[in-house]
DNA sequence: TATGAATGAGATTTCATTCAT
DNA sequence: AATGAATGAAATCTCATTCAT
């Protein structure tokens, strides 16, 4: 791994575990074995530093969705893969999720307006999948909106307790969220979730992982 | 509001809005309209500060909760009291939860040992109820557990979100969350949720809030 | 001499013997006698310490010279007075006035034009009496904006070089300086400078100096 | 331009513009279009550099200054061409000029000594013509060395102000630079200036600019 | 000739905290 | 109860410079 590699890597796991602004200049350059001057030849400030980290994160979570629900008609499917998706994001990424689930306050008003604009692309996915659900009349809920942001924290939370040393392959944790999903949806359990390979595969090609049994 | 209750309430709002470390004690002291001296007759070390809050907080949403399923037997009726009493608590007091849900990390070891104790003695109430539930048939869920800190995220999850402008009122947001959970658990719909008038009676008393139409 | 003084004291000094780039927290702190964290309850960033010095400077400057030129109606007397003035200020203030003549170019751009609104405002009082001079006959020369440009360099002059140890009175010095500048403007020798009393008052009044035999 | 041309150009321009202090070594690079460890291979330290511009520019001065006064008996020819010399290399040469006037104190001690002394000799040849005039009775001047002085702030300050695109030519300059001076130094003004076309070419000789019409 | 990588030292400024009044 | 004064430590970031390539 590159100097500029360790860099970045280090911002992501440090700003997971202590905050933006809990991480200083000293623990990123002591977890990227390097000293805080030379910091400075691989990032800009450390703001800078944090805003490519979560725009980068934000731009793989769209292209994910953007891959896996293109084309897909059927609202039930496309939510079910949204669903698989961010789950299955938030636990094999739980550190660059988690970034930017919890560093938005800490950005100045121009990034986190640009970082703002990102979710709001991805989340107007989510908005769409269920609108068009309940127009389809397979999904029943009283509050369309409430219950997108309701499922985004859900989903989200993953990352918050996700351990790749707890029992639950990726597979199954993903399954269950949509199901989960589907039921607060008022939607018979999916007998099948024939497309979860297909989102396994766009997560780890996005996220440069190798598909590998239980990920 | 004296002067002790101004910093309190400055370090709730500002911990909320910016993080722990993110909020200095200058910006403490001018938001309680306070010299920066002057804030340490009302409390010990910034630390203090956030441990007494989160554990106050804690204990509250512990003590209500023992208060709205004491006695309850149906598991049910319990998982819906918990749901909502647990959205109440993060929509009404959404700065005090968002300082216990995000800033853990900010803490030494020896306070966060103390405050995840007491988060887990609320969690088992949730488990139990859960556990109960499906032992009792009325839940389905595979993974008790992911399902417990899928629906706690998930109701968490208002506190970063729910404005007290939004056109829903609380009373039907409580409503809707216990619906989102009851169908994630398998659950048919519950047609009444007769018990919602007590939560938010517990709620307010608890968090020393006046009982008003709309919340 | 309080510690804000002291700092204000130390950043003139320093600010003029080694530039402001030259000068660093660290010198004004020690000069101040005082932690560098000090300094900072008597300032606020480092620059506006150099603005407040070259507005204050600049103010007197400007102070004086409408003091010393108001009701006059001979060019002559006036230019002999603001060259007296401008001359015993640059002895007497050697370090403020350096400062105010040396370092425009340290200053950022909204500092730089307000400093050079002012510098234009006196500059315009010697541009008015050389013009005035020109039109009455009194002076001669063929470029009064250059005139009036090599006359304020040449009496500026006198902070980089005249030391209050010189053999030299300031009475002196400012009379031989009016006699140069007449000289220069093709003007015969004033045989009496009878303002010169009140140039010096004027100064002592305008830098809270004491005016004693030869300053 | 070569590269080493180019660090040494940019030095020049950017140590005057913003001083010794105020210019880092990466501006210096930016301006040479080199990276800043390229720099070091046409520079010592960013010091030496300094001591090279001002060593040079002192040595041309007085370079210039001998030629033009060489086998000149006449004191009023003399200090006319001194004059003359050093308004047209400040208002020709602003950069270098500027430099020498004003990084004086940005030099290391054994530096500054060996500056001073070659400005020392620079300005002996300006005393020199004075007290020359003052014996020969064609100056009167009550205080030589505070004339000198004068004389000198007032002709390098051309360097602060003077712009090409100003509308006076660089001769007119020089010449009523010329008046101005002897009018100073108490000596009818001269009527014609025979020795300024020498005045020009040494000046152009010396640092290396053609001689065109109106410079 | 040219530079990317690297750094110890230092820049300015802010940190949380204490204490005498 | 309240604060101005003060500070050691630490914050982020830049400095001039070196060196292997």
């Amino acid at each position: 791994m590159s100097s500029g590699e360790r860099v970045r890597a280090a911002a992501v796991k440090l700003f997971a575990a202590k905050g933006f602004h809990g991480t200083g200049i000293r623990d990123l350059a002591s977890e990227a074995e390097l000293s805080s001057a030379s910091l400075y030849h691989y990032m800009g400030t450390k703001e800078d530093l944090l805003v490519e980290i979560m725009t980068t994160a934000l731009r793989r979570l769209l292209d994910a969705a953007g891959k896996a629900t293109a084309g897909a008609v059927d609202p039930v499917a496309r939510l079910r893969s949204l669903v698989a998706l961010h789950v299955l994001a938030h636990a094999a990424r739980p550190a660059e999720t988690r970034v930017v689930d919890n560093e938005v306050d800490a950005l100045s008003d121009a990034a986190r307006t640009r970082v703002v604009a990102l979710r709001d692309e991805y989340e107007s996915l989510w908005a769409q999948a269920i609108s068009d659900g309940v127009a389809a009349g397979v999904f029943q809920t009283a509050h369309p909106a409430v219950t997108r942001l309701a499922l985004l924290e859900m989903c989200s939370g993953v990352a918050r307790w996700h351990s790749p040393l707890g029992p639950l392959p990726l597979e199954d944790l993903a399954t269950h969220y949509a199901e989960l999903a589907l039921g607060a949806l008022g939607h018979p359990v999916a007998v099948a979730v024939p497309d979860l390979r297909q989102c396994l595969e766009v997560v780890a090609q996005v996220w440069d992982m190798p598909v590998q049994p239980g990920f």
